[in-house]
DNA sequence: AGCATTGTTTGACAAAAGTCAAAAAAGAAA
DNA sequence: TTTCTTTTTTGACTTTTGTCAAACAATGCT
């Protein structure tokens, strides 16, 4: 199912609603390696991934290059502090391939929710999807083995495994790259 | 600074908000030990804690009385997914010493938001902090190691340390009770 | 195609963390 | 206080994971 027919089914949109949606989502294409957000800098836009693959990352002192997050097509693109705050962002986010996404500013997403009062549920209900999975990361970091936690990201996002370096798959699983590496061959 | 002067400073209370609040919270006593909230039941109230410690925790088949969350005086006691969606709960939440605590059911809840606006707002800030915390404790688990994890919860939240017993520290961080006995004993 | 760069695997080893069981310590209850 | 229960520590050991460096493989670029 298309975004359109997700959005009347779930959240009874008009042509009207839509219509008013459309035209603050901006068709973009982000070749791969662009950065969609940097670090230090007030998120100024959310996108809806239509198709490519994109990672957040934070990259410092303690911590060089470390995947947060990965996004592939039909997600929402957001560092969620930042763009709900408006204050600088402590992640990058990257494409990873190139991309075509619909991007909609901070003011333009506020303006829609005015317009189109839906969009204040469907906010919330990204941010709280965004929560889920940010807690099911969390108990899986908390409780499996490295060896476990690996084999989960396989049976759950075997398309990103193939997509992606290993090494993304080892900073985000909080594995070093020898230990993944071995981790494979053993299974 | 308490609770009304609170609301007062960030969210302009007038005097008929504060009361309309203060109507729909009731106060409680919760002793020692006693279920805020079962794993799969609907969650339909949250708390202020007023004093006391509580804690949220998973138990199953495959994690046994796993430690997701510390709440001390001051804090918001909520699941959220639970409460949000009013879906049955995940996790348990249980009181650790005995309580003093502001409840509020989901309806009421409802209700004030319509009748203060401003509790629109607060619920998202609530909901946002807890989403901030959780994504530092995620990155932590991801990057640090058993001893550098009890290290900054000592550093954090030397008040939690004291009050609760080591094996909920332990689960909390990830780490197996015995290795965080030695942990202790070597730093 | 050829070279440079980046990513992955491997070996040899070290360090970190877990397991199991028993002893010691601390707390709760009669 | 004494007993019972729970929690913490410790020892002996195993397993898991990390480190460093080199070799190998794959990929991108000119």
């Amino acid at each position: 199912m298309d975004f359109r027919n997700r959005l009347t089914e779930h959240y009874g949109f008009t042509e009207k609603d839509w219509n008013e949606t459309v035209r603050r989502f901006v068709p973009e294409i982000l070749p791969a390696r662009t950065l969609f957000l940097e670090k230090g800098q007030v998120s100024t836009r959310l996108a809806y991934l239509r198709s490519g693959l994109m990672r957040s990352f934070i990259y410092d002192d303690n911590a060089s290059d470390i995947t947060t997050q990965f996004f592939k097509e039909g997600s929402v693109v957001i560092s969620m502090k930042s763009f709900n705050d408006q204050v600088p962002s402590w992640e990058y986010i990257i494409t990873m391939e190139d991309c075509e996404v619909d991007v909609i500013t901070y003011e333009r997403m506020n303006e829609l929710m005015e317009v189109v009062p839906a969009w204040q549920q469907i906010a919330k209900d990204v941010d709280e999807f965004k929560y889920n999975a940010l807690m099911n990361r969390t108990i899986q970091l908390q409780t499996l083995t490295a060896s476990e936690r690996y084999q989960l990201f396989m049976k759950k996002q075997p398309d990103i495994l193939q997509r992606v370096a290993l090494k993304h798959i080892a900073s985000y699983l909080g594995i070093d790259i020898a230990t993944l590496s071995r981790i494979r061959k053993s299974i």
